[in-house]
RNA sequence: GAGGGCGUAGCGAAGCUGGUUAUCGCGACGGCCUGUCACGCCGUAGAUCGCGGGUUCGAGUCCCGUCGCUCUCGCCA
């Protein structure tokens, strides 16, 4: 065997033992913590599977008792040395390896390393654009090391359940023809062909449809998508889905799948157990109930809808209101120890109410002997009790209410209150709380293009009942449309498909696409239409988000290896930058451009 | 495109209604230390208080502008 260049691990940092006693072994990590006695000196050794202590005696020779005081935090080392038992009294139970301690006879250095920019801690104190810029070094630490590794369980047993139900894993090319619609396009200009860009797919929607058409009846892939809009704490430029299709199916064989694979998944990767089946809501009663399309039913705390009483009291604000079309909802805040409902308190969910366009937040406190007081009270006078019973309120409890022209607006304002409420009370519990949204609406109309569009995309099937309606009231067609919602985030999406050439042409006319426009942009789908497409229908679940919940982390990056910040650029190797001319001329984008030398 | 928060030593923070030499912890550097595990002890260096302007006898602190980061609205299946 040849020599090697250096002391080649024989053990992990993690793996060793009581059994191990006696065995003499090389560790190979870096420099985690260092304490030097003098005469003693410790050092936790780090790798990526644990932290094992190193001890250098006062019995060590002269050379080792060098090399072990040069040590500094983070240099790389190989240590040889004697595993031996801890003395009863130096145990350390918070450490896997607290039991034994590493001898050290040699110590060989195989890098040093500069002085750190922050600290390696288990979750990094450093602001995270400093972390990103030193991300190498950020990924040392324990947290992000974990989340790698969940995020590699979670892919792992997700492709392991898949291809044991004859799933196909096939990749789709990741430059692709620009569809615009919805999120903008990532564009790359194609050298060849002067003024023609390639694009960067937002998801592989349109090439898995024709896989289907192929006859791959059961796809998926882990795929790499890009969209060009402004990032956002669960939004990166670029992220990570599970995408997948199939075909003959109907929706309930797609949640059912979905449900069964993340039971194996998350009792494999956490040893958590969901319930066999996830609740569906649909959208209006999420909406209504929950102020959001995708609700964080990990608490309750439901709006209620309130019109007949708000028309019924004194206030002239929600009067005017209900006449123009608008409507009142109403939150009751359970009385919690320790939080007074004071104006503060009051102001600042009138605040979060606002963001969504609400204008003012109307309270009431619930005094005892079923009273009212404070707020909007004098306009509910003589309505105290019906009030009170409708919002099922106790001694103690708030009442809230929200009026506004726009349902939508309406809702979502009372859900952003209803999100800050669970919160700030402390009425989130613990645990993984799944549901699908279904029977969203298909179209929306777009007021300032002054046209309908599709609101999830325009590929999704119409529920049956509405084919004959499409055209003459798009407004109330519900689509064959799910989101699967975890924890308050939105966490996939899906539908069946349309698998029709002239119901997808009568999507494209109502989405004010007319023929030859159609033809022009995904005449590709839709000539593969024409060759015997199956009925098929899919869903993409995100991976970042979904480790990121796992993880209990409210960014994506941090479980992403190089993400980027708020503003698209990587601090680490300072993406985007400039080219030079000479690729812009190759690229055609620009014409002056020195020649080549 | 819009709003909130933040920006003080390599890192994390304190610095009140403006007032002498800008404070603390971690880290770095030097020394001491035989059972630590966030080791301890002594010492040293290290800051144009993001940048520009203004008010003032005097600005880290107040005002205006600007840049950066971050969260959010818009946007985003």
């Amino acid at each position: 065997m040849a020599e090697e260049a250096f002391m080649k691990r024989t053990a992990t940092c993690g793996s060793l033992t009581r059994a191990d006693e006696g065995k003499t072994v090389i560790l190979n990590g870096w420099v985690h913590r260092d304490r030097n006695h003098g005469m003693l000196h410790f050092i936790n050794l780090r790798d990526r599977y644990g932290i094992t202590q190193v001890v250098v005696d006062d019995d060590a020779s002269p050379e080792l008792q060098r090399a072990a005081a040069e040590l500094k935090l983070e240099y790389c080392v190989a240590v040889e040395g004697l595993v031996r038992l801890r003395p009863d009294s130096m145990i350390n139970p918070d450490m896997a390896t607290g039991e034994i301690e590493v001898k050290a006879n040699k110590i060989e250095i195989l890098s040093k390393c500069a002085p750190l920019p922050f600290m390696i801690e288990e979750e990094s104190s450093a602001r995270e654009d400093l972390r990103l810029k030193y991300r190498f070094l950020d990924l040392r630490c324990d947290g992000m090391q974990k989340r790698i590794k969940l995020r590699h369980d979670f892919i792992r047993a997700i492709r392991e359940y898949l291809s044991a139900r004859d799933f196909y894993e096939i990749e789709t090319p990741t430059l692709i023809r620009s569809t615009p619609e919805g999120a903008r396009d990532f564009l790359v200009p194609s050298r060849l062909y002067a003024g023609k860009f390639y694009a960067l797919p937002q998801s592989p929607q349109l090439l898995k449809q024709i896989l289907m058409v192929s006859g791959f009846d059961k796809y998926f892939q882990i795929a790499r998508c890009y969209r060009d809009e402004d990032a956002r704490g669960d939004r990166q430029l670029e992220f990570t889905q599970l995408d997948l299709e199939m075909s003959f199916v109907n929706r309930d064989d797609v949640l059912l799948l979905m449900e069964e694979l993340f039971n194996q998944v998350f009792k494999t990767v956490m040893n958590y157990d969901l319930p066999t089946h996830f609740r569906r809501i649909s959208y209006h009663d999420a909406m209504n109930t929950y102020g959001c399309d995708k609700p964080d039913l990990r608490f309750d705390l439901p709006i209620i809808d309130v019109d007949d009483l708000a028309k019924a009291s004194g206030f002239g604000n929600f009067q005017q209101i209900l006449e123009a079309g608008g409507h009142v909802k109403a939150l009751c805040v359970p009385h919690a120890e320790g939080i007074d409902f004071s104006r503060k308190f009051i102001g600042e969910l009138e605040e979060a109410a606002k963001v969504y366009g609400a204008k003012g937040l109307a309270w009431m406190k619930v005094g005892a002997g079923r009273t009212l007081s404070g707020g909007v009270t004098k306009f509910f006078s003589g309505q105290e009790e019906e009030v009170i019973k409708r919002m099922e309120a106790k001694d103690g409890d708030l009442i809230l209410m929200i009026a506004h022209e726009n349902w939508k607006k309406c809702c979502t304002s009372m859900g952003a209150v209803r999100s800050k409420l669970g919160k700030d009370l402390n009425l989130i519990k613990e645990g993984f709380e799944f549901c699908w949204i279904i029977d969203f609406p298909l179209f929306e109309y777009n007021e300032e293009e002054g046209h309908w569009e599709a609101a999830h995309h325009m590929f999704s099937m119409p529920q049956v009942e509405y084919l004959d309606t499409l055209e003459s009231d798009p407004g109330s067609v519900k689509g064959d449309l799910y989101d699967l919602v975890l924890n308050g985030y939105e966490v996939a999406s899906g539908s069946i498909r349309i698998h029709d050439v002239e119901l997808q042409k009568r999507i494209f006319r109502i989405c004010n696409i007319p023929d030859d426009e159609a033809e022009k942009r995904f005449g590709f789908l839709l000539n593969a239409f024409r060759y015997g497409p199956p009925p098929h229908g899919g869903i993409a679940p995100g991976i970042d988000r979904m480790v990121m919940i796992m993880a209990n982390q409210t960014s994506i990056k941090e479980v992403i290896a190089f993400p980027k910040n708020t503003a698209a650029i990587s601090p680490m190797d300072d993406s985007p930058s400039t080219v030079d001319d000479l690729q812009l001329k190759e690229l055609h984008l620009i014409i002056d451009a020195p020649e080549e030398k």
